[in-house]
RNA sequence: GCUCCCGUAGUCUAGUCCGGUCAAGGAUAGGGGCCUUUCGAGCCCCCGACGUGGGUUCAAAUCCCGCCGGGAGCACCA
């Protein structure tokens, strides 16, 4: 059975047991709109080009993929899109690792990993094809007078050779009898097409620069548009979830698939933009900012990296939940992390044990505080069957600054511990709970850094229970926020994931 | 400028294709209360929207037209 190939497979199992094809999805949220035209196997890709770590914008196009193919029981292409770019997006040779973690991290399920870099012979193949067909020509107009040619909407004069005459000048475009930017294949749609966009796009260029995947070995490089023409019907890709910056994307392919006859054709779907408030997003951007060393790496919070936010103990629940919510709609998102966070707290506050970390603290003396060794507030509120911890106590303690100078003179409680009039020397009032306001506090601590969203370390000390914890485990620093414990040495480092 | 797309509360979203059951549902944020030895979680209540003008219709968030607002493409990037 496992021999059979993910279609057959599909079709045996169709014909034993249909039951089990009709797999739920496995998110809460509000089930999105079925995929129109499903007949048979789905088939999507998602196609990151590798210049960078992905980022929480690309989750939506991963998961949305992934939803879908989980949905119909279809088959998940990651196709790296490694053509060879431009100057301002260079390939990062790091980055194909770091999409596959991304990918992993977020639990897509993918089915078949591709590289465009690959696939240059079937490319070329396929433009042969166009070229003596007469669907695409070769033009050596300067690229500046390419573009005022398409705004006025007007014929250069390469546009009228016959396919002959292109064949042959396509062969020494491949044969290196052209430099960079002498010459272009275009296809040939009409240069008065009302859409100034749509105007005999440039489908192939030359680049000698060298690729991190097959070196030099190829100097004439299809653009996007020709690649995913040619792929999308050779992997029998059956639907393409594209932003809506790609929409005259499709009308390109479908003019392409009328030259080359194709009949089976993907349906497209488009989403809209996702913006975040409090971030500016580009892959390469941020490859940029690594490099130059603003930013700590790949991830650094600032980032919003899928790799970031594992650090930060975002779950991927949580962000896929957060992510579906948007649904496939063309309309613009923007929408601010704080309903990432909400989705997230859901996730981890049951499992976030409680500790105390005291941020910025200033030491207080405490008089008169009985013959008191230890107290054992619980491991977790919601859950008395965790049982407690220890906290060591004696009449020096730490509590944070910006409570101290808050409730200074006041009486505060030293939360599962006892009352005080908070000050310098603090005055002991008793143990019993009061409706007063209720701070953390440490007596025995470890030094611990707290990496926050923004990149800023807040400095401080934690309860030495913390000590005990496992990197990776996300706890509850109580009033402070939720973190992910990062490190611990002599230390402990965490990243914040939220309040 | 040309071509195309979108417009439901502070934010996100359901509903729009096939008009009535929508005096518009959910989430998040905000306000209030309960509970709680956290400013966490939980529970209850409240606030709050169909961009606008016209048309069609017994009936329009849903259909048609104009306007306004926002966005995308017009790269030898993806």
């Amino acid at each position: 059975m496992n021999r059979l190939s993910l279609g057959a497979q599909r079709e045996e199992l169709e014909r034993i047991a249909p039951e089990l094809l009709a797999r739920k999805p496995e998110t809460k949220p509000h089930e999105l709109p079925e995929l129109p035209n499903v007949r048979g196997t789905v088939v999507m890709r998602f196609a990151p080009y590798p210049s960078g770590p992905l980022h929480i914008g690309h989750a939506r196009a991963v998961l949305l993929n992934d939803y879908n193919v989980r949905r119909y029981g279809g088959k998940f292409i990651l196709a790296y899109d490694d053509t060879i770019g431009s100057e301002e997006k260079p390939l990062m040779p790091e980055a194909y690792d770091l999409i596959a973690e991304g990918m992993e991290w977020l639990g897509a399920e993918v089915h078949e990993v591709i590289y465009k870099s690959d696939r240059m012979p079937a490319f070329y193949q396929q433009a042969d094809l166009l070229i003596a067909r007469g669907g695409a020509y070769v033009c050596e107009c300067a690229s500046q007078e390419l573009r005022a040619n398409r705004e006025k909407g007007v014929a250069c004069a390469h546009r009228g050779r016959t396919p002959d005459e292109n064949v042959e000048l396509w062969r020494r475009m491949l044969d290196g009898g052209y430099g960079e930017g002498e010459a272009v294949v275009r296809l040939k749609t009409d240069m008065r097409h009302p859409n100034p966009a749509f105007r005999d796009r440039v489908l192939f260029r030359i680049s000698e620069r060298e690729h991190p995947r097959v070196g030099t070995r190829y100097r004439v490089w299809p653009l996007l548009e020709f690649s995913w023409a040619v792929d999308d019907h050779l992997l029998g890709v059956t639907h393409v979830l594209r932003g809506k910056d790609l929409v005259m994307e499709d009308e390109m392919e479908k003019a392409i698939w009328d030259y080359l006859g194709v009949q089976r054709r993907p349906e497209f779907i488009h989403y809209g933009f996702l913006f975040f408030k409090e971030m500016d997003l580009s892959k390469s951007k941020l490859a940029k900012d690594i490099r130059e060393g603003r930013l700590s790496g790949v991830d650094d919070p600032r980032t919003w990296s899928l790799q970031s936010l594992r650090r930060r103990g975002i779950r991927r629940e949580a962000l896929r939940t957060f992510i579906l919510s948007f649904g496939m709609s063309l309309t613009d998102v923007e929408v601010s992390a704080e309903n990432l966070y909400a989705e997230n707290r859901k996730v981890i506050d049951p499992v976030a044990n409680r500790f105390f970390f005291v941020p910025d603290p200033v030491r207080i003396a405490i008089e008169g505080l009985p013959d008191i060794r230890e107290v054992h507030p619980p491991v977790h509120p919601d859950f008395p069957e965790r049982g407690t911890r220890t906290l060591a106590v004696s009449p020096t303690a730490y509590v944070p600054r910006v409570d101290y100078l808050a409730f200074r003179n006041e009486e505060i409680r030293l939360k599962d511990f006892c009352n005080v009039v908070l000050d310098e020397r603090a005055r002991f009032t008793g143990r019993g709970v009061k409706d007063i306001p209720k701070i953390q506090w440490v007596c025995e601590a470890v030094p611990m850094r707290v990496v926050m969203p923004d990149g800023a370390v807040t400095e401080g000390l934690a309860e030495a229970n913390l000590r005990a914890a496992r990197i990776g485990d996300v706890v509850q620093l109580e009033r402070f926020g939720f973190v992910r414990i990062d490190a611990i040495d002599g230390g402990i480092t965490a990243y914040l994931a939220h309040r």
